[in-house]
RNA sequence: GGCUGAGUGGCAGAGUGGUCAUGCAGAGGACUGCAAAUCCUUGUACGUCGGUUCGAUUCCGGCCUCAGCCUCCA
């Protein structure tokens, strides 16, 4: 069974091949680190997870690369308004994604190169670049890429040069040979991060930092490139030229990218005042409801973020937690069928919506089965959790789930106990009473064969 | 103006040329002291107008609407 990926650059869903058999050898845009990490960034944070993941739990090795873009002009302007130096800014809010990484229990990718640390592969980057003759110094001194000697240029986004609107929005571009020249090397003005170069101390464009890091971090000529939808245009359009420019060779083989998130209907930005953080998202919601959530819609689809829908989410995710409740030890054999449907799914372009059906599927089946046949039950439990697990879900057991850490126990116990006794004696209204008493506390109870069962209301 | 995508039942969201997505919410039933959980049943869903077809939500074309990109953005 082949993994079918939807490759930006062909417009289709080709069949994955990789270029070293086993081995994925990925790279992900990351952030450029001047703000806390926002929605958006968790999105597409936890596609790539969910990637990695499933392709790690397929077989295949993966060295899963994010960079950091640790300077720019926004880290530069963020900077002065703090009467900080870049770099302490920038060295902060990586220290504050690293949290939230954890906090969305992400997995760390295998190298996180940044832009400050590979000047040297940058430069000689460029270096080559000007020798093949599609860099330039431009009038002002910096180094522009000359985008019309790159004939496929456009190729990614689909984009015929002639058409763009570039002069009606690109300002101050005399100083370059064409408007759609982008910078490589920009020229430090005073109390600007600077190294020196061949053409002068400065720094890189935007662009050049990830095509020079993929090719250090994984070769030339890699696997898959992602990174959110807008990056399409022209970021990764920049990056195919220069690195193919520059080596004569494919760059990146599949091109995935990850759809918008908006919230409650509109487009995520800050001067709608929208803007979510993703610690503050995960002040309201768990991880786990987050990635559920997530990965409840396709990931190329724009998804839009509102409090109904992760409280959908978590009461989804209540349904698959409460069928695995009754299943402390887990056999240690698997349903075949159902995992081959859902390798069949998620092989379809990384089909998460189709794969958590077939999660709730099994559930229904988990449910339908413990009270007729309890070991064959504990079978379709442990292949539950061993497909979840594959995406990142069901990791906790239920009744840390249900019931989390910082409820206070002993008193929801000492109620139950009074009710049990209550109802022993058949008195109903004290057993109401007492129900009602938990219930205000955000507590819902459950009675069954084997006792009373207890978990947080939402 | 150009390029991408979308328009599916109350909400969310897959998918398919002709029997079921799935989840959340709702209704009815079974179970329960009552609940809860669970199971069963249930809702004439596929923007619009044409075309192809024995048959289209699914293919083709026009139209309408929406979003994203063409400037920094995951």
């Amino acid at each position: 069974m082949s993994i079918n990926i939807y490759n930006t650059l062909t417009g289709k869903k080709e069949a994955f091949i990789p270029v070293t058999p086993g081995l994925v050898k990925l790279y992900v845009c990351g952030i450029t680190v001047y703000d806390l990490c926002h929605l958006g960034h968790a999105r597409s944070m936890l596609v790539f997870d969910m990637v990695v993941r499933y392709l790690r739990w397929v077989g295949y090795r993966v060295t899963y690369v994010r960079n950091i873009t640790d300077v720019d002009d926004k880290i530069i302007r963020r900077a002065n308004e703090l009467s900080q130096d870049s770099l302490t800014v920038a060295n902060r809010f990586i220290d504050l994604m690293h949290h939230d990484e954890r906090a969305l229990g992400l997995l760390s990718p295998d190298i996180e190169p940044r832009a400050t640390q590979h000047i040297p592969q940058i430069i000689a980057m460029i270096e080559r670049l000007i020798v093949k003759k599609y860099a330039y110094i431009a009038t002002n001194g910096d180094v522009c890429f000359s985008v019309r000697r790159f004939s496929d240029y456009g190729k990614l986004s689909r984009r015929n040069i002639d058409e763009l609107r570039v002069g009606e929005r690109v300002l101050n571009h005399e100083e370059k040979q064409d408007p759609l020249d982008f910078v490589l090397w920009k020229l430090s003005k005073p109390n600007e991060p600077m190294w020196s170069s061949p053409w002068g101390n400065g720094r890189p464009g935007w662009h050049i930092e990830c095509s020079a890091m993929s090719s250090h971090c994984l070769g030339e000529h890699f696997d898959i490139h992602g990174g959110g939808m807008d990056l399409k245009f022209p970021h990764h359009e920049n990056e195919i030229a220069q690195s193919e420019a520059a080596t004569d060779q494919c760059f990146a083989n599949t091109w995935m990218h990850v759809g918008l998130l908006k919230i409650n209907g509109e487009k995520m930005s800050k001067s709608l005042h929208n803007f979510f953080t993703l610690k503050d998202a995960l002040r309201l919601h768990s991880s786990e409801v987050l990635r559920f959530f997530m990965l409840s819609s396709h990931y190329r689809k724009p998804l839009n973020y509102s409090e109904a829908m992760l409280k959908q989410a978590y009461s989804a995710l209540e349904t698959l937690y409460l069928s695995l409740r009754e299943f402390d030890s887990f056999a240690d054999q698997y349903n075949e069928a159902y995992i081959i449907r859902f390798k069949h799914v998620m092989n379809d372009d990384f089909n998460t919506p189709e794969a958590l059906a077939i999660l709730f599927e099994l559930a229904r089946d988990i449910n339908m089965t413990k009270s007729v046949n309890f070991h064959s039950a504990e079978m379709l439990a442990s292949t539950l959790r061993y497909l979840a697990n594959s995406l990142g879900l069901l990791t906790l057991t239920p009744e840390k789930f249900f019931q989390g850490d910082h409820v206070n126990v002993t008193v929801i116990e000492e109620i139950l106990e009074k009710r049990k006794i209550a109802r022993e004696n058949k008195q109903w209204d004290i057993s109401d009473q007492l129900r009602q008493q938990l219930a205000s506390m955000g507590i819902l109870i459950e009675d069954t064969p084997n006792g009373t069962l207890w978990r947080k209301a939402l």
